[in-house]
DNA sequence: ATATAATCGGAACCTCGGTTCCGCTTCTGC
DNA sequence: GCAGAAGCGGAACCGAGGTTCCGATTATAT
């Protein structure tokens, strides 16, 4: 018997590196493929995307609300991210801006993140609060109004509300062209302007 | 045998008037749960709501699609009835303003409606062309034009767009109170103001 | 190279909800 | 009041998609 090695609070085992290599393959699969169907991404679909059967996933993944959260979590993650480089920018305004327009083209570019922010909000907020998002979000509001650009009555929870709204925009009504997400979004930022 | 009754032609067979009432009581059903649950109300729910069985509900509409198309016909004769009204106001823009605020009432009160714009686009898309729908914003958008208020590069297919999104606001974020659709409609308006 | 445990694959299982079916009930015309 | 047609109820059917299971496979320690 080897002296530390079996104590099992130590670090009695270590996950084999293809389970490993086939957890990041599942992800970014599931990332893919419900960027395109959205919530209703089916798991095999995701399996055979990752080049593993549906067993692998369940076993990394346990349930299909798990793999969703993992992937709302690294958006979250980025749009935070996103959000504190916002935050270094000279003007607090174009701060602000850029920060929203990041946000809207992440919403209006995947599925997943503008469903799942209104039919699993309980997740999304989880996620949200996780990485500090609202507070971050609080900030750069402070700080564009504080330049006398941003409605004085704007709040942190505006932002999530109106970023949503871009997402779920109609998609092409058939006839017309659907409004672009560029457009929902100057309008939104004219709006906001003080 | 009578003179014309008897010609199949003419009108042979009327429908038999419970079953009319049975339509009524399930179309009322429908449009409560539907308002409620969204897309995936549950057809048993809607035949218990109306008091009758799901056979009943199957012989008036065929689909739940069929359903869902009956419904957002009803809503969009509404929209488009509020609509008309709205041109007679005196001001171009205060018409625009209260058609706009019905819109995105109906809208953020009936999940039905704010799913189907985006999960049916397609039976929304008819609904709304048949009964003149977009012509009848065109018009609303001309005037409010004319009085010089609304931006000049506002479109038609903006409209549907905006208001969808407030449809789609996320509902409380647990934690922050979700943003109301007025605020959210305040801003748009500011927006589009010209 | 071998033993052993961790993983894998994917067929089978289960649940949920739309849809069908058919014997029974309720109108309507005579 | 009766006959026949029109409608009704709701149990049963079915397909879809998430989840489980277990024999086969593969990495890792020795």
């Amino acid at each position: 018997m080897q002296p530390a090695a079996a104590i099992s609070a130590t670090k009695p085992r270590q996950q084999r590196a293809d389970a490993r290599r086939n957890r990041e393959a599942v992800l970014e699969s599931a990332r893919k493929v419900f960027a395109e169907h959205g919530l209703d991404a089916q798991i095999d679909e995701i399996a055979a995307g990752a080049g593993v059967g549906v067993g692998t996933v369940y076993r990394h993944f346990p349930t299909k609300d798990e793999l969703l959260e993992a992937l709302a979590q690294l958006r979250f993650e980025a749009l935070a991210a996103r959000a504190r480089e916002a935050l270094e920018a000279r003007d607090g305004w174009q701060g602000f801006v850029e920060f929203m327009t990041y946000s809207a083209r992440v919403m209006a570019e995947d599925r997943l993140l503008s469903e799942a922010m209104d039919q699993r909000s309980a997740i999304c907020g989880e996620a949200s609060r996780s990485v500090g998002l609202l507070d971050l979000t609080a900030q750069l509001i402070e700080r564009a109004k504080a330049d006398g650009k941003l409605r004085a009555d704007t709040e942190p929870c505006d932002v999530p509300g109106l970023i949503c709204g871009i997402g779920r925009a109609v998609r092409s009504a058939p006839g017309a062209p659907a409004m672009t997400w560029e457009r929902h979004l100057e309008i939104i930022l004219a709006g906001l302007r003080a």
